[in-house]
DNA sequence: AAATAACGCAACCGCGGTCTC
DNA sequence: AGAGACCGCGGTTGCGTTATT
């Protein structure tokens, strides 16, 4: 099937935003919110296409974005959110607050990497550059590590997770040591909306949403029909945040 | 001081997933 | 059921800035 472009490319600028064009982009999402890409451009007066507007909005414009350089605990969360999701940037963003991901894989790529590999360690696996060579040994890991950002990211539950870990255990691989350091980490999402400090935006959703709380659980790779509870009852889901 | 190489980051592109009709 | 529309993600590119020669 063939897709139509997702905006009329003719009448689009592209490149650097110019402040103008963020001012714009500002002022239209405090005033309507987020949401609908496609029309806003039109809407906002602004010559983009909506992609644009949405990748400028969620890495450089968003109020909540924390900026300035990352803080050696914010690396080494990234590294171990890296071992165990790959390349997952949304994930791993998820975890650390007011960074994008956009941000982590430019800081992945430009400085990370570069540490991992002065540690001797391969940036990819995780593991002693050279170990890597044994490709049964590798393959193994790359293994259950996809299986685990499946599970993560699909619409698998932590439960499974625990289960494959029981798995792997009672079969006694090396693997399982590894695989509960992960489950250590907490991952558990806990984010704030872009506009909790606007009133109004908040207020829009509620009749929406039908309490003062928005559920995060999809973002987790979980449907509200499964792993969350909070739909039934009000704000008794852990990840239900108040406005 | 000028040239050029290296780096860092913002933005773009194309694809896959999901939703709607 | 499936076609089309939309959104979001990951990989890549391009350009401005900084360091080096």
């Amino acid at each position: 099937m063939g897709r139509s472009p997702c905006c009329e490319k003719a009448h689009t600028n592209k490149g650097a935003w110019t402040k103008e064009e963020d001012q714009r982009l500002i002022s239209y999402i405090k005033a309507h919110g987020e949401g609908c890409w496609r029309s806003l451009p039109k809407a906002a007066g602004l010559l983009r296409c909506g992609k644009s507007c949405r990748l400028r909005w969620i890495n450089y414009l968003r109020p909540d974005l924390k900026r300035g350089n990352f803080t050696e605990e914010e690396d080494e969360l990234i590294i171990k959110l890296h071992s165990l999701l790959g390349n997952k940037w949304s994930l791993i963003a998820g975890r650390l607050p007011g960074r994008t991901d956009n941000e982590i894989k430019n800081y992945w790529n430009t400085h990370i990497k570069r540490k991992l590999l002065n540690r001797g360690l391969d940036p990819q696996t995780h593991r002693p550059i050279g170990e890597s060579s044994n490709s049964n040994l590798t393959n193994s890991s790359s293994h259950t590590r996809t299986q685990e950002i499946a599970l993560f990211s699909s619409e698998s539950k932590r439960s499974n997770v625990l289960d494959s870990v029981e798995e792997a255990n009672s079969s006694g691989t090396s693997e399982v040591v590894e695989q509960q350091q992960y489950l250590d980490l907490n991952l558990d999402l806990s984010m704030s909306l872009p506009f909790q400090s606007h009133p109004a935006s908040a207020k829009a959703m509620e009749p929406k949403m039908g309490f003062s709380g928005v559920c995060l659980c999809y973002h987790l790779g979980f449907k509200r029909s499964e792993a969350c509870r909070c739909q039934p009852i009000q704000n008794a889901c852990a990840l239900t945040v108040d406005l």
